[in-house]
DNA sequence: GTAATGTGTTTTTTT
DNA sequence: AACACATTAC
């Protein structure tokens, strides 16, 4: 396959550069992607570089998935396994597991999510006896986190403070480090920080990973923070050979530390680079691409430049005004009909949103819909309950030491051991010099407690000794299926007997078919290394593009992905822009390239909604249309609005925007004739009346169909 | 030791 | 409105 067809000539001097620092100044939609696997298939083919000695670093896990097949479509065959591909933390997890010992970072070290974190900081608190009022554990928890992102450590930190609130981080701080080093954990900042550290206390190492990776490439640069930017110069320090791509207007992360000077600076920290802009749009129509730069125009300290495409003019941008969140959410559920009659599938189309709270009432009208649909985001697998329970046992079964997981995995299921008789296991195993879990395995320990707490720590303790027997010898997701059966939590499960309960097992089975997928594209079938990669794995990590359903996502979340038809929600001031945003230097201009990155992931409709009311912690507060709205030239528009529901006449009509029709009375085995799938028979009827949902079984496929929307009529 | 009830907090965005 | 956390009741 010729490497090269089909690019433009911008596009061809990327993917021949023959080496040194490149700097890909790519717009959306400019075919970015492509540019970096072509690259990297181009180094192989061409070059005869040996895969391993490439690094690629994406911004989601899915992208190095991505990038990986491709590359592999691209050369015909199972080439691309050696390079390393992933993000930061990935790449970084790789590393320490590795070499982490050298800086006192056990091999099976664990990583702690938000909650594991949180915990650890108000457990620092108290022991400092600051109160929690007056020091949020979240906002000390984020100066943390942002020192980290600027490679700081807790003493430099310290150093510097400058007020009484970051004195009281870096006293936080060195507790929190502390506790997490006991433990043998990190957060996701310390997998980049440590992995410097590593590098800066053992040149040696560096060096070896400096001569291994003779390219290095960079995807997203402008979403890099100073510790990514420093691994950067590290990594590629040997060769210089690093290529790295990125928009600076569409940097969306500087509140998570990234630096748009990372790549606004790039030509002054390697003076001798090679600049490729990338400007020819390949996805969007002119009316959209238009519609978006008149937005983005607006931010100043931008590199100014336009796209411009080949593509059609396209229709006018949507514009909708509603009533409120509930009248926005139908539209959208209207539009969306209206759509799938033109042979628009539910697969081509994503409704993006600010914050993830605005999903709730898009996802009920989908649901009263009956139309297909995945949510990125929010409430995270792998934060569930259920989910987190079973990792509890886990990492308990790779680091018997581990206090939190221990505390968790005690009591689900229930089995009678609470704060009292853990506290006296905890105290005898502090004089025997032993950890709780090995107490619970010595008689002496046993007697000094009831008989059948004593039998239930046995038990859990033998349970826990089989599952780490297993898994000496066991790839990771035959010890999951074992540890669902084992711990008693299918059997817990599994007695609740509602719909819920049987969910959640579902969800449990989901986490064993994740260990196989794991397994399968890492090459490390490992219960340490599972745990580790699942704690790295983002939401968009979980979007799925082989599913025919709309999907709902935040704008950050949608970053990267392309859609032929988008809706942007809830464009109002102080909602996006999100208020926020705007007490902080420059938070405007991020907002504004967030609203730019979503308008610009539309192929060919755009359809963009504002409500007039919104709740608030559930109270309705009026808001007014988003600036971002009022900068699009009004002939770019097609505007349409609510009616006023204190206009006289509207207050007497119904307030549904659902076509008026009769509903029909359905009974299970009745025949009924729809639209657009033809003939089908009644399986069962939910609820009545309006708001029933019919399941009915047509030629096809059997769907579940909103009666007050689906156009579903009696046959007779 | 657990379930029921009450209270306060939450929403910006995420590797 | 929804959820986590604390308090109370059993």
């Amino acid at each position: 396959m010729d490497l090269l067809a089909g690019l433009n000539p911008q596009q061809r001097e990327a993917v021949t550069h023959p080496g040194g620092p490149l700097l890909i100044l790519a717009g959306a939609g400019s075919g970015k992607t492509r540019v970096l696997t072509h690259r990297v298939a181009y180094l192989i083919r061409e070059r005869g570089l040996a895969p391993g000695r490439i690094l690629a670093v994406t911004f989601t896990n899915k992208a190095a998935h991505e990038m990986r097949e491709r590359i592999d479509r691209l050369l015909g065959g199972p080439v691309a396994r050696p390079i390393w591909i992933g993000t930061f933390h990935a790449v970084c997890s790789r590393i320490l597991r590795a070499d982490g010992e050298r800086v006192g970072v056990p091999a099976a070290f664990a990583i702690y999510d938000e909650d594991d974190q949180r915990r650890l900081i108000r457990d620092a608190l108290a022991e400092l006896r600051l109160d929690e009022r007056r020091f949020p554990p979240a906002a000390i928890h984020a100066m943390i986190g942002r020192a980290k992102d600027e490679a700081l450590d807790a003493e430099r930190y310290a150093a510097r403070a400058s007020s009484f609130m970051e004195e009281a981080a870096a006293r936080v701080w060195r507790i929190y480090q502390a506790a997490l080093r006991a433990a043998g954990a990190l957060d996701f900042d310390d997998l980049l920080v440590e992995t410097l550290r590593l590098f800066d206390e053992h040149p040696d190492v560096l060096h070896r990973y400096q001569d291994r990776f003779e390219h290095v490439l960079v995807d997203e640069y402008q979403d890099t923070n100073h510790a990514q930017y420093l691994l950067v110069r590290a990594l590629a320090g040997r060769h210089r050979n690093v290529s790295v791509v990125g928009d600076d207007d569409q940097s969306i992360y500087r509140w998570r530390g990234a630096d748009v000077r990372n790549i606004l600076e790039f030509e002054r920290d390697y003076p001798d680079a090679t600049v490729i802009t990338l400007a020819q749009n390949y996805r969007s129509t002119k009316t959209i691409l238009a519609a978006a730069h008149a937005v983005i125009r607006h931010n100043p300290h931008r590199h100014a430049k336009e796209l411009w495409t080949h593509n059609a003019d396209g229709l006018p941008v949507s514009a909708y005004e509603a009533a409120d969140a509930a009248d926005e959410a139908r539209f959208v559920l209207d539009r969306i009909r209206g759509l799938g009659a033109e042979g628009i599938r539910p697969g081509e189309i994503a409704v993006l949103y600010r914050t993830n709270a605005q999903s709730r009432v898009l996802e009920e009208e989908f649901l009263r819909a009956g139309v297909p649909y995945q949510i990125v985001g929010g409430v995270r697998f792998y934060e569930r309950k259920e989910v987190k329970d079973l990792l509890a046992y886990l990492r308990l079964v790779v680091a018997p030491g581990e206090g939190a997981s221990l505390r968790r995995a005690l009591a689900t299921p229930r089995r009678g051991i609470g704060e009292v008789s853990l506290a006296r296991l905890a105290a005898w195993a502090e004089t025997a010099g032993c950890t709780i879990l090995e107490a619970m395995r010595r008689p002496e320990a046993l007697d000094r407690l009831p008989r059948a707490q004593a039998r239930a720590l046995e038990a859990f303790a033998q349970t826990i000794a089989s599952l780490a027997e297993a898994a000496t010898t066991l790839p990771a997701s035959q010890v999951i299926a074992r540890a669902i059966a084992a711990t008693g939590y299918a059997e817990m499960l599994e007695a609740e007997g509602t719909e819920e309960a049987q969910g959640r097992l579902d969800n449990l089975r989901e986490l064993v078919t994740v260990a196989q997928e794991v397994e399968e594209s890492t090459g490390e079938p490992g219960l340490a290394a599972f745990l580790q990669h699942l704690a790295l794995v983002a939401d968009v990590d979980t979007y799925r593009d082989d599913v025919d359903r709309v999907t709902l996502m935040t704008l950050h979340s949608a970053k990267g992905l392309e859609f032929p038809v988008v809706f942007v929600t809830g464009l109002e001031e102080g909602l996006c822009p999100h208020v926020r945003a705007m007490d902080e230097e420059g938070g405007l201009d991020e907002e504004r390239r967030l609203c730019y990155v979503g308008f610009t992931r539309a192929k060919s409709r755009l359809i963009l909604t504002h409500a007039r009311s919104r709740a608030v912690f559930g109270a309705p507060q009026l808001s007014v249309p988003s600036r971002f709205l009022e900068e699009i030239p009004s002939h770019l528009l097609s505007a349409q609005s609510a009616p006023d529901p204190w206009a006289v006449e509207a207050r007497l009509r119904p307030a549904s925007r659902a076509p008026v029709r009769a509903i029909p009375d359905l009974a299970p085995g009745a025949r009924v004739r729809h639209e657009k799938f033809g003939e089908g028979r009644v399986l069962e009827v939910e609820g009545e009346g309006a708001g029933a949902i019919v399941t009915v079984r047509f030629a096809g496929a059997t769907r579940r169909l909103a009666l007050s929307y689906a156009p579903l009529e009696p046959a007779d």
